[in-house]
Parts: structure tokens; sequence; C-alpha cells
DNA sequence: AAGCCGATTTGACTAATGTCAAAAACGGTC
DNA sequence: GACCGTTTTTGACATTAGTCAAATCGGCTT
């Protein structure tokens, strides 16, 4: 876990310190742009063509399953804080249709790059190739400790860890998102914060 | 899914298609062995140093947790099929100590890549490089599908799958292996099996 | 074939979570 | 400050999975 927040830093490190000629390349096929709340950065069912890197603000990517009896159901699977590059990771490396889809939870500012561009620069730069792959890397640590969690931690645990780790996310989004992405109902999310305290 | 098991056919084909220099370095520095049931390829607490090309048999990951009342728990969190580059991927690629244990489940043929060979060989063929970006990738999208199948299926409905995906291995690991990497016990597993026949 | 040992199944009971429905709390608007 | 819609909490009950213990099954050995 501490492995996993230097892996972090250390790809952090590299898009401050990009050459002059990259970070010149990659100002000219980027786009910056302050997005509302509630805009779609992926819509699911549609291939996700560009990759956002968040400045700031915060998003979800959630999965919408049909069938519910009581609608649909939203599940949500990750948030998004400052740092992150924000994408559907098979969607946008297979450039195939996303299953989920990514929405920003506040106004945001966010670097917007596609997937052509992107392999263009790394084609060209082996430094953001390096940092394409290690954030890459992040992420999948974070999806084998997100594993571990589901899979070891009762959802009390689950939910204590995300106060620890995100304790503003907990103020700002519907408790309904919480629950789903701790893979539980929201009244049980809220009789174990009425434990808690 | 389907999307998954193409990205690892372009993977498999790129060790196939090695170029006559790769492959004479690759050579140079992997060796192949034949080992037994029960060897483990990494040690939960250590660093994990080498990969291995897994060429016939199993293996399976998994955690040893020590608190449990009735003695420590072992849960396995994933089996490693022909084909499959097995290796604690935090540990392998950070070098640093491994949270799980990995340990064959059959005699198997593998072949076994120390990590400076590795980088080694990336830095001097980029087939090589991609090939390990490429089973990244691979890995990535199969954690993805893996929180989506703990977070949306039932206990009953990801057993289905594994039996549809992995039948051969239903008939050669105890069930306790499959509950704990189903999430449940094998008292549990047993009901369910139970059930569907 | 009998005996043994580990793996699996079954049973009875308990704990945790889900479901459905209603009440309370909160936020923004007029 | 009253009103409205949304979010959160609470309640009663059903369902699912976990726990502990005992019975059965299967393969292996002698």
């Amino acid at each position: 876990m501490d492995a996993l927040q230097s892996l972090r830093r250390r790809y952090l490190q590299l898009v401050d310190n990009l050459s002059p000629s990259a970070r010149t390349a990659y100002d000219a096929v980027t786009r910056r742009e302050l997005l509302p709340k509630g805009y779609y950065l992926c819509r699911q069912g549609f291939v996700c063509r560009t990759i956002a890197t968040l400045q700031s603000g915060s998003a979800r990517i959630f999965h919408l399953k049909p069938e519910g009896r009581s609608g649909a159901t939203d599940v949500t699977t990750a948030f998004f804080f400052p740092g992150d590059f924000v994408t559907s990771f098979q969607s946008f490396y297979l450039q195939v249709p996303s299953q989920s889809a990514i929405q920003l939870l506040e106004e945001s500012a966010v670097t917007l790059l596609d997937y052509d561009a992107l392999q263009s620069l790394r084609a060209a730069y082996p430094e953001i190739d390096q940092i394409d792959r290690l954030s890459n890397d992040y992420y999948t640590m974070w999806l084998e400790q997100r594993i571990f969690s589901l899979q070891f931690h009762t959802a009390a645990e689950r939910y204590a860890d995300l106060l620890r780790n995100e304790p503003y996310l907990v103020q700002k989004v519907p408790l309904s998102y919480i629950a789903s992405y701790l893979g539980i109902t929201l009244e049980t999310l809220s009789r174990i914060r009425a434990r808690i305290d």
C-alpha cells in the first residue's frame, strides 16, 4: 500500500519533469477544459476515445445494469481524484465499447488526450511511454488491493478504510455511490455509520 | 471478455514469433525446469525475484492470514494456467516483499526469468518490452473483470462461470481453494454444488 | 477387504445483509 | 420560515451465508 503510493509519486514526478520537447509536443495535442458537474467523460456502450488527467475535482466510474426489479441499478466501481488518469481502461486501451460510464462528481479541470495522440507521443518520447506504463502499473496494483479488500475485509472495515483514505469523499457524494462501491446496499451502509459514532 | 482473450492471443503470438536475435538472448537468460506439485514459486513475505512462464501444469496464488480462530486461513486469489506469466505482480515489478505465495498445483514445466534479466531484455528488444506491456494489460483487464464478478455476481453465478471457463480446475483442486477464490466458505460452495445437479 | 485419513456433504443454528416501506433529516426555493 | 423533493435513517421481516459439529464419501495402505 505504501509501495503503491510511491509508485504514484514516481509517475507524477515524471509528468512534472517532462523534457521541453516532450512538453511542447504534449501541449500541442492536449486541451485543458473546465467541465461541469455531471459531465460524462465516457458513456457506457461507447468507445472511450480520450484519457483525462484530473487537475482538480473528482469523478466516478460506474456500471448500469438494466435488469433490477426496481429500475436500473447503478454500481460505482471507482472514484477518481486529482493526479489520476481517468478513463475506462479496457475501452481506451483496446478501443472497444466501454462497459461503464465515467461522470464528474463536481466541476473539474481536466487535460484531455486522444488515443491516437497518446500512441504517437509514446512512440516519439520514451519518457511519455514510461509514464503511461507506470500509471498502468499503478492502476493494476490498485486493482489488486481492491480485490484484497473486497475478499478479506467486512463492509464495515472497507468503509473505515475509505473514511481514512478519502475523507472528503464522504462529504460530497451520495451514500448510494459509496454503498455500491463497497458492495452493499445503502441501508446497510447507513446502519454501519450509525454503529460507528 | 472476448476482448480479453484476443489480447491474450496477441501476446502469446508475439512470444511465438520472437526475432532470432531476441530469441537467442531470451534463451540465454532463461532456464526451463520441471517442478514438482507443491513447489513454491514465491513465498509470502519475500521478494519475488523471478517470473515464470507456465508451459504445462497449473498454480495458484494465495494469501495466508494469521488471525483466524481455527488456525490460519488460506485464501486463494487466482489460478494460473499454461501461457500465463506467473508472478506476484506488485512484488515482482516493484521488488518488494510479496503479500502472497504462489504454489504449483501439480507438476509443471516452467520457464524462469529473473527480474534483472527481464529489464535488460526489455531495454534491448522492443518486442519483448511489448510482450511485457501487453501481458500486464491483459492482467489488468483480468483484474477488472474479476472485480466486476465479485461485485455483480452471486457466488452461484461465479461458480458457474468458473465451471464454464476452467472446467478441468474443478476436477483437480480441493474445494477449499475454489471456495476462498469465490469468496465463500467451502460449506456454502458444497451447497451450491448440491443445488446445481 | 478392512481401516484410515482427508475431503466433502449435510444438519441445526446464528449472524449478517437484503428488501420493502415508512419516517425523519437535509437543502434549496419561493 | 414554510414547502417540496431528495437523501438518509429506521423498522420489520425474509433471505443468504457463516459457524460448528457430525456423518458420509473416496482414495490409499496394509
